[in-house]
DNA sequence: ATGCTAACACAGGGCCGCTA
DNA sequence: TAGCGGCCCTGTGTTAGCAT
């Protein structure tokens, strides 16, 4: 037998009053309502007695706050090994979230069949059920067009990650990546090389933008040959030409590519930091091991979960927060050149 | 003036009764 | 019998107004 939950109905009955002074005393702000001492005590007994809780869909059906931070992905995010790349941004959630006295409402509504999870299903928003909500991911035309339709209808939300959303001002905690690769950039010129090399992705997703932002910053400001590489063009034979040409340093936007051109470059024979020289635009997250000989800069995944939260937290008391874009860390390693030393 | 109650609004699912 | 519109219900926050 399922028990149903006391509700502030029964409360008030236990205690001798109405519904409404049970709210008063519940929320304890300022209202009209004037509660004495004793019947204060009287509604708080009735409380623990009842082991009444908070309706949660209740308190957001009566326009009020329940103390509820949605997270919603559009691909299942959540980790299975502390590696994954979303386990730091949850973990950071998480700390704020309970510093800032909220619970996490995790969203896994069940993919369309289209094989998509959406936010707006069967003509219903799920998100409303939290106060606000956090979203993670990669953003297409169709994600954009509902998020534009969410920010219409004035539901709280912050991006983590930077977000480009054309007539809607989306609220985000972004990674300072055009800083970062510019950063690492001028480290693999300070070794000696007149070219660099950038193997990045197309310009699907911010965070690609700002990569290769940073890398054509560093390249035009020197006065430099730019030459930029698409991950469906890396092959034996590109790699070939290209140690031929001489672009013997690089820029590789994640670990994926640079696994990919580390085994491409040893079948010719080539291993760095002897025949080329490389730098890795992110956390290394694939792989048994972190290569200790790569240098890369380390993404603030943790921080960026912790000011999201806080973000949307004073997002939700009527502030208007300022998106903010953290700084990298850059972590310099043997991959560089021969003068580079790890530190820090 | 004080201490409280009654009534209403909120979003959305379920159910009822009507019509074709 | 299917389809549809409209009413009711849920638990809570808010506020006008009542009794003392």
């Amino acid at each position: 037998m399922v028990l149903k939950r006391p509700t502030q109905k029964e409360v008030a009955q236990r205690a001798g009053v109405s519904q409404a002074v049970v709210s008063q005393v519940l929320n304890d702000r300022p209202s009209v309502i004037r509660v004495t001492r004793e019947t204060r005590e009287r509604v708080l007994a009735a409380m623990r007695d009842l082991g009444y809780v908070p309706n949660a869909a209740a308190q957001r059906l009566a326009g009020g706050r329940n103390r509820l931070l949605g997270v919603f992905t559009y691909e299942p995010v959540f980790p299975t090994s502390t590696r994954d790349f979303y386990y730091p941004f949850l973990e950071g959630i998480e700390e704020a979230a309970a510093a800032l006295d909220h619970d996490l409402l995790l969203h896994t509504r069940p993919a369309g069949p289209d094989g998509e999870r959406r936010i707006y299903h069967n003509g219903g928003n799920r998100l409303r059920l939290a106060d606000g909500t956090l979203l993670l991911g990669f953003l297409d035309d169709a994600r954009r067009e509902e998020l534009g339709r969410l920010l219409d209808e004035g539901h709280p939300v912050v991006f983590i990650g930077r977000r480009d959303l054309p007539g809607h001002p989306l609220p985000f905690v972004g990674a300072d990546y055009a800083g970062a690769t510019a950063q690492a950039a001028r480290a693999l010129l300070a070794q000696g090389p007149r070219r660099v090399l950038y193997v990045g992705a197309p310009h699907q997703h911010e965070s690609s933008v700002d990569r290769e932002r940073g890398y054509l910053e560093v390249i035009r400001a020197h006065g430099l040959e730019e030459r930029v590489i698409r991950p469906e063009d890396l092959g034996g034979e590109t790699v070939r030409e290209l140690l031929a040409q001489g672009w013997r340093s690089l820029l590789l936007e994640n670990d994926r590519l640079a696994r990919r051109w580390i085994d491409l470059a040893h079948a010719l024979g080539c291993e760095a930091p002897r025949d080329y020289t490389f730098a890795v635009l992110g956390d290394p997250l694939d792989g048994p091991e972190l290569p200790q000989e790569w240098a890369y800069f380390h993404i603030p995944r943790r921080e960026m979960g912790r000011r999201a939260v806080a973000m949307l937290v004073d997002l939700l008391s009527g502030k208007q927060p300022e998106s903010v874009v953290l700084p990298c860390t850059w972590r310099p390693g043997p991959s560089i050149g021969q003068a580079a030393e790890r530190s820090g």
